[in-house]
DNA sequence: CAGTGTATGTCAAACTACTGACATGAGCGC
DNA sequence: GCGCTCATGTCAGTAGTTTGACATACACTG
């Protein structure tokens, strides 16, 4: 029950809290998601082209929080099944931009809904207000950890 | 930066924010243990010996959030390399006892020295208050997804 | 304009963690 | 005792993700 001398006590750690939080609201989710046929990243790009279509294959992968290859052969199996759209030849850059078809946007409402449920379940025994700290607080440590990595002397960036 | 009608506003999301968080959090962790070797579910299972020393394999797993297989190749390789110690019959049902050798107790020093300094710049922004409200929030978090997966036998997804 | 730096899309290989499955052992009710 | 259930350790096979590498395209600076 108490923590020990050496170490980070794990009970208090938010840190580890976070990462408990995170693991049980990803399994309700694949749990809710897996009999739609879908994973969590693959509902997260749908979810991200209906609220800002035309989003590019990199966009999509840091809004997903994967890498860009992953999101890429994510994207090449959506095209293939008719969940979105590409355009052949990028009309500027290299960006080839995105969007949902309407077989996406239905298969996307389901998931929604799925997702929604476990969001509310989640969120049961919150007032408004603790939520609104939540929020806060999540907000904070994100920015706290932005950028600045761990070590200054000798961290390449990542890739 | 106004959401849309269809889908979950991303920007207010409770649970986006806390993937966000938890995705930060993971990258920051990565980048501060791969010069020391580790990775992350290495450290938290050092970390979880030195507070609970004998833990199962399967409690070990829980602990680190993964399953009991992946906790045991990682086992596996900790023995071989002499950081625990596992006896090689158990003395009662199936369960093996796992406990850190004083090599795997210097080596969770230093990992534990570059963890804490990654909790404390996320911490960095925060009052006591707003770190308690978060721990209260997470746990309340953590306990609402608890069991009750998904779907409860009389909840067929929704439409 | 050439040169550098940054960002993108994509291919391939390597890895990590997962699901599935099996045998074993403990706890329980009958 | 016997059968049932549950938990554990372990062995595969598999899906998803990552690292590594390359060619290309824009923006900036000299």
């Amino acid at each position: 029950m108490s923590a020990n001398r050496v170490g980070i006590d794990l009970d208090t750690s938010l840190g580890y809290l976070l990462k408990e939080a995170s693991s049980a609201l990803r399994a309700s989710m694949e749990a809710v998601l897996r009999p739609l046929g879908m994973t969590i990243t693959h509902y997260s790009c749908l979810e991200l082209l209906a609220q800002r279509p035309g989003l590019s294959n990199s966009e999509l992968a840091r809004g997903a929080f994967v890498t860009r290859q992953s999101m890429n052969v994510l994207l090449q199996a959506l095209e293939r099944d008719g969940f979105v759209t590409r355009p052949a030849e990028a009309a500027v850059g290299k960006v080839l931009p995105t969007t949902l078809t309407p077989r996406g946007r239905r298969s996307l409402e389901a998931a929604t809904a799925a997702v929604r449920s476990v969001e509310i379940r989640m969120l049961g025994g919150m007032t408004d207000d603790e939520q609104a700290d939540a929020l806060r607080a999540l907000r904070s440590m994100i920015h706290a950890l932005r950028d600045d990595d761990g070590a200054p002397p000798s961290t390449p960036p990542v890739e």
